[in-house]
DNA sequence: CTGTTAGCGCATTCAG
DNA sequence: CTGAATGCGCTAACAG
């Protein structure tokens, strides 16, 4: 493989000047710049990443770290991220922590050893204090889950709002009783989520009815099981709402199993919005967050972190839309004030 | 950060010491061994990676080509390959070509720069020549998609007989008018499962018609326009082979809407077995590849290359597997002889 | 068993 | 505008 001194040779030049050509700052005559092109092309010589990386002390890498890369959700969101990072010039390093807590961390400390110059978490399974440590040392940005109470830089929609927001959807469309099949409790969403759902209940002055909140794992099968649960109560609800579409999508499943009708016996609500909630029948009604986007600005606040570690830290909030399909039928515009 | 200066000085040694215990070769006496031990954990140390892979020459890192992180069915080969490269200490760099013929050279272009030691390619849509000169070069694998008559490391299932496999299936079902929902002529497996289609529909003495072969470009909307045009034909198939899973619940979507019954009035097969296969109704027969192995078994080879690049280069085909569910009615076993 | 030393390939002073 | 020299942090060959 050429190497720097190579081309320097053929252009009969210094390695210094090859570099100033290279890095497009420092003054080089038009004429010495040609010849040194002209010596790259004729080498074929691409500069080694690892020596300019450790000469300045840079990976020119972020690490994105996220809980289970087979679930689509997540990699909408890379895909957002990528995108960013390559217009910048960053290569994107994807961890996987398949929920391990563990990894997790070791993802973050790849900062340390300088694979990665920066770390996008869409995963929060530690405890706060651990990163609230974390992020004093590294530059590192929350996507979708986040830090509560914390002043660091996160990108995520309000997930409280939009679940009361389904909730008035539903009460809206006349129903009084409605089931909850919330996320593990450990993952700040499922928590936000919840809490949104019984704020909708208690603002539409549903009486509140505990039987109704159940939790899941975010899996096809536990919205299976916990829908059946629902649907075993004696009143039981005639509208469910899942903290995520996978969940939704067994709900469904359940619901016919049981040879009942969804939306006419019962109404589905999901959370996300995944491809698969198109495929399934009826049509998914859920919450769509903008992931693309959500990945785009998570990776713009990580580059800034990186050039400028004192950066404020700020929270953003994006908007999340209600997707309104089949499954809650009366399919129609509405908007939540 | 500390270096493995400080980590010596405090040690009362020299950074060769420090080295050898951190490499775990080289003799050191278990007391020293134990005292620098001791200064790296106090000062939290952990070895600059840029450095070392700098003086050894290598990245420890290897990048996964593929040409959509947002379809499923690439996202679980690239589990198969994390798994293995993580127990080998490798870093997996996830590229994402989009389906654009240059990026995916880029890629491969990143071993020249050192920041990969190797290339899984996942997709191959460059020219056949092109390929053979880069993989002369550069250690790489390709996996599921890969160029014919070349001599070059391979992992896929043999796509001819596992289409021909579905042709069988059908026919023993009673078919013999047999639809084909076909993927981009460009891809090899398209060929291959095509190929696969037409030997078996004359292998089981059933007239050729060409207007039952169409070709989509494994979009769920392309097999929903494929499978109209099939269905508009003045004697429609009675089974359509989609070669994906995607057009096939495409097809199975245009059925319904033209008021015909999956699997009573035509029955369906897809090529994949992506999650959503088992979601929709109904639950899509298909054809499984061993993605989570093709994966794993592309990196062990990728592995082997790296260390000895004068090794012999093999193609390894896998098994694959008809799942029989419920889109071709009469839920059996069944064997291909 | 342990220390000294020479680069890995490049970017960046500092002279000229 | 250009070249010589230095060192980023670490490993490995060599010497002791």
């Amino acid at each position: 493989m050429a190497k720097m001194i190579d081309v320097a040779k053929l252009a009969g030049v210094s390695v210094a000047t090859v570099s100033r050509v290279l890095m497009g700052k420092g003054k080089v005559r038009e004429q010495t710049r040609q010849k040194v092109l002209e010596a790259i092309k004729q080498l074929n010589y691409k500069p080694n990443r690892l020596a300019r990386n450790l000469r300045r002390l840079e990976s020119q890498t972020v690490v994105v770290v996220i809980p289970d890369i087979s679930n689509p959700f997540f990699t909408e969101i890379v895909l957002g991220i990528q995108e960013i990072a390559n217009q910048h010039g960053y290569h994107v390093l994807l961890g996987n922590t398949n929920n391990d807590v563990k990894r997790e961390i070791q993802f973050i400390e790849m900062v340390k050893e300088k694979v990665a110059d920066g770390v996008i978490l869409v995963t929060v399974r530690n405890p706060k204090e651990r990163f609230l440590k974390l992020a004093q040392e590294f530059p590192i940005v929350f996507a979708c889950e986040y830090i509560k109470g914390a002043e660091l830089p996160m990108v995520t929609i309000d997930n409280v709002r939009s679940a009361q927001c389904v909730v008035n959807y539903l009460v809206n469309l006349g129903h009084r009783k409605i089931g909850y099949i919330g996320g593990p409790q450990q993952v700040i969403v499922s928590r936000d989520r919840l809490q949104g759902f019984i704020q909708g209940v208690i603002q539409n002055d549903i009486p509140f009815e505990p039987a109704y909140i159940t939790e899941g794992d975010f899996g096809i099968q536990s919205g299976i099981e916990m829908a059946t649960k629902l649907l075993q109560l004696p009143s039981p609800p005639t509208a469910i709402f899942a903290a995520n579409d996978e969940m939704a999508i067994g709900a469904i499943k359940a619901i016919k199993n049981h040879g009942l009708s969804v939306p006419k016996d019962i109404a589905i609500v999901g959370f996300d919005n995944i491809t698969m909630s198109t495929v399934v029948e009826p049509a998914l009604t859920t919450i769509s967050q903008p992931r693309r986007q959500i990945g785009q600005k998570a990776m713009e606040l990580l580059l800034q972190l990186i050039h400028n570690p004192m950066l404020k830290r700020e929270h953003i909030v994006l908007p999340y839309e209600l997707v309104i399909r089949q499954s809650c039928g009366n399919p129609s515009v509405w908007s939540d004030s």
